[in-house]
DNA sequence: GTGTCACTTCAAGCCGACTTGAGGTCAACC
DNA sequence: GGTTGACCTCAAGTCGGCTTGAAGTGACAC
């Protein structure tokens, strides 16, 4: 009754059931047995899977996620690693956030050709000086309104 | 003279020979010319290394940089394309620097277990209702000193 | 009882961005 | 003139996260 179907977890969670069937597969979700062939899932597994996207966004893998939860199904977060993560998005967040910039810098910019652009030649001054390269970021000074 | 050696391409760049290999197959860059087998570049190629770096830091494909450059080399960067990126970008600075702050509190919460913590079954709660899917985002307000 | 249809398993394929390995070439040094 | 070592080519492999395809099963409708 309270059981679900693994295409009612695919149409509630968002997610192909081939990918349910993989989670499962990788020890991410269990489901709670069998109807027939048929997985039937804990209404819980929604929540599962929620934790579990909200674990890819923060940039973490499948294989990092799975020991994230004990063995009685619990999440057990290391809050160091966590801490760890925040501070890993924070870079990240710095690097797109100058580089998002002098995007939309380059994209107001009159200068004919970017190659022109003071603001642009010092972006790829400071990519070529190794400060930028991929993941790696871009230094440079808040937008502004002319070059 | 002028002329590099692909080794001293790679030790100025800091890529591997086989990705300055790879990037020339791919028409990324181009060799000026050999000196026996050996591949020769001109040193603006640096430049355009940089620039290709900068371009993936951004999040374009190789593909997308390929079709940034005109057949003359020169950088023909299509304006609305930044914008575009820009938009993206700032959209990706959105979520994670929720996510960040969201981690950021989990990992300082004096709940005993996550689940217990209003702050993150929020986060999940936001997560659930498909706010927060990757790469999709979390919603939730700035980090705060207590749950 | 037979058709349909959603599920099942298992193996293989896909994507992007490279890396790796085998086997070959060439310039320079001794 | 032989060894070394850095380059070369081309094909295949890697990684993560799935997706796809072929072939099978089982519950329910008619």
């Amino acid at each position: 009754m309270t059981n679900l179907d693994i295409a009612e977890v695919a149409r509630r969670s968002g997610l192909p059931a081939s990918t349910l069937r993989y989670y499962e597969e990788k020890g991410l979700i269990a489901s709670s047995g069998r109807a027939g062939l048929r997985r039937q899932f804990d209404p819980g597994v929604l929540q599962r899977l929620a934790l579990i996207a909200l674990g890819r966004t923060a940039g973490f893998s499948l294989d990092e996620i799975v020991l994230m939860f004990g063995p009685d199904g619990q999440p057990r977060i290391d809050r160091t690693m966590l801490t760890a993560k925040a501070a890993e998005l924070d870079t990240t967040i710095g690097r797109l956030t100058v580089l998002r910039d002098s995007l939309r810098h380059a994209a107001a910019c009159p200068a004919p050709s970017h190659l022109e652009c003071p603001t642009f030649r010092r972006l790829i001054r400071a990519a070529e000086s190794g400060t930028v390269d991929p993941p790696p970021p871009a230094p440079l000074r808040k937008h502004r309104q002319n070059c």
